[in-house]
DNA sequence: GAGTGGTCTAGACCACTAC
DNA sequence: TAGTGGTCTAGACCACTCG
């Protein structure tokens, strides 16, 4: 087994096992390297994979970090995103787009098992991580189910909108069904979350 | 500008100007760092960028070799696989999984514009290119339309399907509407296309 | 056995960042 | 000015593939 590759998993394990939080400055190439008693470019070609793979920075005159950890959903657990990111060192902001009454909507309405004829709030929300754009949400509530919300007056960009809906209407989420969907993006998401837009080969 | 990013841009130009076709051997690193005059790792340093992005492939005990080009579909033109394939220098080759004919399944038949109760004959192939499996194809096509299909007795292997409709049916295709879907891969597709099943984070 | 890529060493200079 | 990562050199031994 390769000197820099058992060097790779130790240096990995340290991180993963939390001995450095994420944004932690690591020892020098060079410390590193007469701290383990190997050459300088062997420590850095293990440095090098680790920043290949995600797990650390490195930042010239300045040194190697450790990389803020990997987004990953778990699919088990019911979070909120503010809760999500808080969990990851992140800081979490919210920008709402629009907030809006729509009338019939067929196939929300379907889904959320309402008539035909009903109105339905609509909350679109831009999610971020360290300012950085993560997620492009929409909201939809029944009217009928939550009425006087627009007069609430709750600043979505702050209070959580789980919270609201269980202090305002004691709503208690018990279950959730989460609907995962890969498509290409359209115009308007691809300008919100600054990827680009349509198919990429 | 560092001297082994030149040399990477430099081979890079010769490789997609087609000085080398895929598969072909490059010098060596020893070699190349003579005719270059720099040092064998500052080679090294350029040809790993290269592999890395996979421009070049490489085996220890026998060189560094032009990586067969990337597949990517223009979404433009109306190929066959196997055109498709030919043009990449690969070798196509397609195993037909089976050779049916169900009755009415309900989408489909919407989709051909077909009343509910017609059979359809419905061909499994699985694609491959260079033996690597690369995609799994449904058929449907309608019996009413193509009588007898079943008694031609064409291998489905070898023949194109195209050609065959257009040589028994007198078939020209004029436009064809490609349909592109996401989605996570079933067991039975995932065991044919050598892939993981379900979603990766 | 000859040639290949894979690993490793000991040393050097550079550009950049902080203090 | 001191320390960092980024680049480069000249050499060495290894594991692997081929004829």
């Amino acid at each position: 087994m390769p000197l820099y590759y058992q060097l790779q998993a130790k240096i990995k394990r340290l991180v993963e096992e939390g001995h450095f939080a994420h944004g932690d400055r690591l020892p020098s190439e060079r410390q590193i390297a007469e701290m383990v008693m190997v050459n300088r470019l062997t420590v850095r070609q293990a440095l090098m994979a680790l920043v290949n793979e995600g797990v650390l920075t490195r930042k010239r005159g300045l040194g190697t970090f450790v990389a803020p950890p990997k987004l990953e959903h778990g699919l088990t657990k019911l979070t909120s995103f503010t809760e999500d990111m808080h969990k990851r060192g992140l800081k979490p902001s919210t920008r709402v787009l629009s907030l809006s009454v729509q009338s019939v909507e067929k196939k929300v309405n379907l889904l959320l098992g309402l008539g035909a004829h009903e109105d339905i709030i609509v909350i679109e929300r831009l999610r971020l991580a360290d300012d950085k754009p993560m997620a492009f949400e929409v909201a939809h509530l029944p009217c009928r189910r939550f009425p006087g919300f627009l007069d609430l007056r709750v600043d979505l960009a702050y209070a959580s909108l789980y919270d609201t809906l269980r202090l305002h209407y004691g709503i208690e989420f018990a279950r959730a069904s989460e609907t995962l969907e890969a498509r290409v993006a359209s115009v308007r998401e691809a300008e919100l979350l600054g990827i680009q837009v349509g198919l990429r080969f």
